[in-house]
DNA sequence: ATCAAAGAGCAACCAATCGTTGCACATACC
DNA sequence: GGTATGTGCAACGATTGGTTGCTCTTTGAT
């Protein structure tokens, strides 16, 4: 059975700069790219690069008002890229079990 | 409450050719960049590539065997990987049941 | 009403990474 | 010995994550 997952949220979620956008988006309710930037390491600009990708995967959802564009975390995606985390968490989990019953039989068989 | 992980081990599992990889791995008990490769839509070399960046990081670990190389999956590594997978997803989990939470208790009070 | 400040968007550029091809070296086997 | 197979190294191209620099729009203060 393959674990290919989808590999779009993935990439998404696989950015350890992305994962700390979540979360301040999430803690915060919501952000612009500027807002954003000013809790970040990075520039405004890259900042807005990030959101774009993760609005292509429909991560977070735009808002404009003003002059400011507000992101806001999709909480159906998110709920579906934390499905998929621990989907692959438990698979690799169940073959590590797996591997260790294997491991604790050869060693019942030495012993006995 | 920061979810900043470890990044090393976020980036070897964060690309999804690695993923493959260690599921390959887990699945053959084993392998080298040769059989890796034909079991993948990518060149020997790539697989070599891929296979540095998760020694680097300490999810495999390697014996010579003659002329062949044969990779394993460390499986405290792995452990560890499938800990934080999870660790993410239960803080997501967490905040998007409080966002749940807060968005009842709205409806409620307009309700109300 | 005008004009500076602040938010957003676009483009060019740089460095790192993931893939490729091509070649040299080592081991296994006929 | 010579050929096939496994490995390693280097150069190259595309993509990506970051930068700087500029323009455009909206806000809001004088």
């Amino acid at each position: 059975m393959s674990v290919t997952i989808d590999d779009e949220l993935w990439s998404a979620v696989g950015d350890s700069t992305r994962r700390r956008m979540l979360d301040l988006l999430l803690n915060d309710g919501g952000g612009t790219a500027t807002t954003l930037s000013r809790q970040l390491p990075i520039t405004r600009q890259a900042v807005a690069k990030h959101l774009g990708v993760l609005h292509r995967v429909g991560m977070v959802h735009v808002t404009s008002l003003g002059r400011e564009r507000i992101y806001e975390v999709s909480q159906a995606q998110l709920a579906r890229a934390v499905a998929q985390l621990s989907s692959v968490g438990a698979t690799w989990d169940a073959r590590l079990q797996r591997i260790k019953g294997i491991a604790e039989a050869i060693q019942h068989s030495r012993e006995g």
